[in-house]
DNA sequence: CTGTTAGCGCCTTCAA
DNA sequence: TTGAAGGCGCTAACAG
């Protein structure tokens, strides 16, 4: 079907070696260097016969001599998400400046799908996996590393694997964004929200007790609403909270949809169109958007950098993969290597305060 | 470095061929038939020795023998929106189901980072290319397809060539839209955002201009605020509209961010939290998220069914693929389809009306 | 500086 | 039902 490097080589009149050297730059000996190895003369002869055919590299021919794909693997719980797709813009700018492309795949966020695509993208013969994980289970992934496959975990760490990951450090934000709502004078906290089988979650709520713990205050266990990360949950578990003899004045939502459920619930409750008049809870949530400056009882905004984790995580793969081909043998084991990136508080952007 | 097809061969005492037979199951002539050419017995030692090595193909090797890389490359302007997003779940779904991988890349809403792009994923011999186009510009696309690269459109088409493409009715949609704000009394309506190089803003345009028509009203010059498809671009519109003498009472927006925008600017200048007033012009816009119902202008909104239109895309990228391993050589050059998914219209959900 | 050659791992006739 | 063998398109020694 399409043209292949015999063909550019008949009609230059030169081997395929020399048309491979010609169109495979910074690779076989000297790197870029644009005097590499072939004469002027010939790599122009080359370059117009290449033109003139529209001749087009085949990729799996290459990846099969080279035995590299530059191809990664990424793999999320779901796509359709602020967040996470923030973070497939940083990855995604990442992998391709490095010329490498992106694989990416849903898991559903279900750790059976999860396995099923994992080994199907690893049999892709992809050079490496980008993979936010969809539970705490990691022995799947454990065991692809240990066989060798690059991997890098993303916002999620999972426990007992010594897997490298990039993430958020969740546990100081959630912190600081409890502590301004203590110094606002708030003593009444909820946390809502988070499945505790994801690190990101359990971390979360771990900021937040310790920032209870700081201000002296005992939280009441009915304050603590865990369970589910979408829009449904924090509808439900606000209704709840609601429901108390004595409810919580102010709460921190876990991330982004369960804050939006929250808002949603008020909505229904009390829609400021109808009574125009302001929420009696303040929220404050985890993860920005466009939109949180028009939730009515959001006060503060924990800001996860989304789209640096993505690069940072792109860099990380692409470091391994390096490591790996250059190691080789030396089964220099690092052990794991988490990388945290900060966590910002501010206010969503009303012009009023 | 992995194990391959001869390994497992040596290892079940068995010929490479045979190995293929049993592990390339309802690719051979046969399709998917259990019974297929190989004795059970023989099919068991095979599968139990790729269990035992932990054999994983290699899919390069298979890419180059087959000519197919079951890979489609998707091609987005931006990755971190909305409503793509949705599209892509509804892409990789639908791929994935059909055995199917999606490279997923961003053109940076630019012509030249898309014409870059597609030639790099067309370098790496996928089998189809889905894309939602940055600019009217074609001729990338339409030499690509004439080539014989499968591609198909997706919410954008582009005029001047005979590529397929899978959109929403958006002229129909924003008809209605417009009507719904018309039969609510409202006769001062503006049209606000839209990259004149985009079909979908054309449509909705033309759309819009046509409900106008319909109840004989000409509208003001100065009603139309073309430019622009982001949050900025909607801010400095409904900037603009406000301060003319006699402003519109109504407005319809292009798309989500420009509506987005546009509501930041009301609230900037007039916040509810501040006067607790609801907005003095009503906006329709076009797309839904979960926080259209916390947007204070909004009155109407019209929903595209994003995840649909990547599924059916995807569908339709794997019918061209196949009708082109079938006719092959047959030119059977169907003119240009257009797939158009309708537009719904509907309240942002407030409980109160 | 350039050509020759031998595969990378898999699939698929063609024989047996 | 199974095996032997050639080749998909590209690259990297090794010669020249």
């Amino acid at each position: 079907m399409g043209k292949t490097l015999k063909d550019v080589a008949l009609l230059a009149g030169v081997s395929t070696a020399t048309v491979s050297r010609v169109l495979a730059p910074g690779y076989s000996g000297a790197f870029n260097k644009a005097s590499s190895t072939v004469s002027e003369k010939t790599r122009m002869k080359v370059l117009s016969a290449t033109e003139e055919l529209g001749y087009r590299m085949n990729h799996a021919a290459r990846s099969l001599k080279r035995q590299s794909t530059m191809m990664i693997a990424v793999l999320f719980p779901e796509l359709a998400n602020d967040f996470f797709m923030d973070v497939a813009e940083g990855i995604e700018k990442e992998l391709y400046a490095e010329g490498y492309s992106m694989l990416l795949s849903s898991s559903l966020n279900s750790v059976e799908e999860e396995k099923k695509r994992i080994n199907m993208l690893a049999g892709r013969t992809v050079d490496g996996m980008l993979v936010i994980p969809a539970s705490s289970q990691g022995n799947h992934f454990q065991s692809l590393s240990d066989r060798g496959m690059p991997i890098v975990l993303v916002d999620r760490i999972v426990e007992g694997t010594n897997l490298d990951s990039v993430t958020s450090d969740n546990e100081e934000g959630t912190f600081n964004l409890t502590k301004a709502l203590l110094s606002d004078g708030f003593r009444r906290i909820a946390f809502v929200g988070g499945e505790i089988t994801l690190s990101s979650a359990r971390e979360r709520l771990s900021g937040y007790a310790r920032a209870l713990a700081d201000a002296g205050i005992e939280p009441e266990p009915s304050w603590i609403c865990l369970g589910g990360m979408k829009t449904e949950d924090g509808y439900k578990h606000m209704g709840k909270l609601l429901k108390n003899k004595n409810p919580p004045d102010a709460m921190v939502a876990v991330n982004l949809l369960v804050h939006l459920g929250m808002e949603r619930y008020l909505l229904d409750m009390n829609g400021f169109s109808e009574t125009n008049s302001k929420p009696s809870v303040v929220i404050a949530g985890f993860d920005e958007s466009g939109y949180t400056p028009f939730l009515p009882a959001c006060r503060y905004i924990a800001s996860q950098d989304a789209v640096g984790m993505g690069s940072r995580a792109g860099k990380r793969i692409i470091e391994k993969i390096r490591e790996k081909k250059n190691h080789k043998d030396e089964s220099k084991k690092d052990s794991e290597l988490i990388i945290r990136l900060p966590v910002t508080i501010s206010r969503p952007v009303y012009k009023t305060a």
